[in-house]
DNA sequence: TGCTAATTTCATTTTTTTTTGAAAAATTTG
DNA sequence: CAAATTTTTCAAAAAAAAATGAAATTAGCA
């Protein structure tokens, strides 16, 4: 049985970056799939996110052994929430990716993208409940009316903390 | 074609509650949808939300019209969650439930019991890394120490602010 | 412009998640 | 304790989400 993780002597580089990239790739999966992303965008950020040089897409696919259309659907995913970005590299005609490494920034982005829009529905909810509350005598509303009350101060807290929140990541 | 929204005029109780119930349960359902939980689960909790009397399960199955598994499946998440609480009927061996209604509570819970055991994996993941790097010569791993270093704040802020998190929702 | 390689799109397939419903288990009470 | 009712469990079905791969499109270059 050969040595994997040797008590006394090295491991070539090429082992350590493979054993690295595997952690990366199973964080990342993982951290992605908290914020509702597949597989495959997550398995992407963390392929790209230990790697030193951008790598073009065939690289990406045959690294990972996923298909084209999942790497193209997913770097369009990472595109678009910043956490990637593409570099020109002289002489080649492919686009090359790159990790955006910034956290702040792509929970920004996340929060923007992703959460924001749905703030924008809640509140139409609730005006349909106002809408309806309108059409009725005052007496026996008043649990109704404090119920929609916090769901009002629920989005509007929402609204402000969520956008906040990536500010507070100092770190 | 009935007055569904009368411009003049009063809508019977009723008619209120059920148009209250319908934006309710579309509320939670794309709320908890964000959160990553079945739809059923978001439908329960947006029907209770609005409920004054504490309804059984049977009332939940017949009223949301799905299965006695999903019901029995989605309260007991939410049961989990501490997002809702069995109420004693005199006289009624069923169990009522009732919505908890305390939404700093509800975030609490599930950032203690959704997000936070992620955390966990993701520190044994960082530590793997670092084990890795072990067997290598202090050279040519500027790169990797300090990605890893990255990784190793942004699960520090992580675990701090997300706890935090519903402290700050004070409203 | 035309050729080639790179990328995107999208119908289909595969995989994963959720729901169903009926059987099993648990609970209540006469 | 037994009968009736309520609740849970879980295998199977249905639905939803993600991945594939080949055709269509786009972009770079001679």
């Amino acid at each position: 049985m050969p040595h994997l993780s040797p008590i006394n002597g090295k491991q070539s580089i090429q082992q350590t970056e493979k054993a690295i990239e595997i952690e990366s790739i199973d964080f990342f999966v993982r951290m992605m799939s908290i914020m509702g992303m597949p597989r495959s965008v997550g398995e992407i950020y963390g392929l790209l996110y230990f790697s030193e040089d951008p790598l073009p897409m065939d690289q990406i696919v045959s690294r990972l052994g996923i298909s084209m259309g999942s790497a193209s659907q997913g770097l369009k995913t990472l595109r678009s929430l910043k956490a990637v970005r593409t570099n020109y590299v002289p002489g080649d005609r492919r686009d090359h990716y790159l990790a955006e490494t910034e956290f702040r920034r792509l929970f920004s982005n996340f929060i923007k993208e992703e959460i924001m829009p749905h703030m924008e529905s809640a509140k139409e909810r609730i005006a349909q409940m106002e809408e309806a509350l309108t059409y009725q005598d005052e007496e026996s509303t008043e649990f109704y009316k404090v119920r929609i009350e916090k769901l009002k101060r629920l989005t509007r807290a929402g609204g402000r903390l969520l956008p906040a929140l990536a500010g507070l990541l100092k770190f």
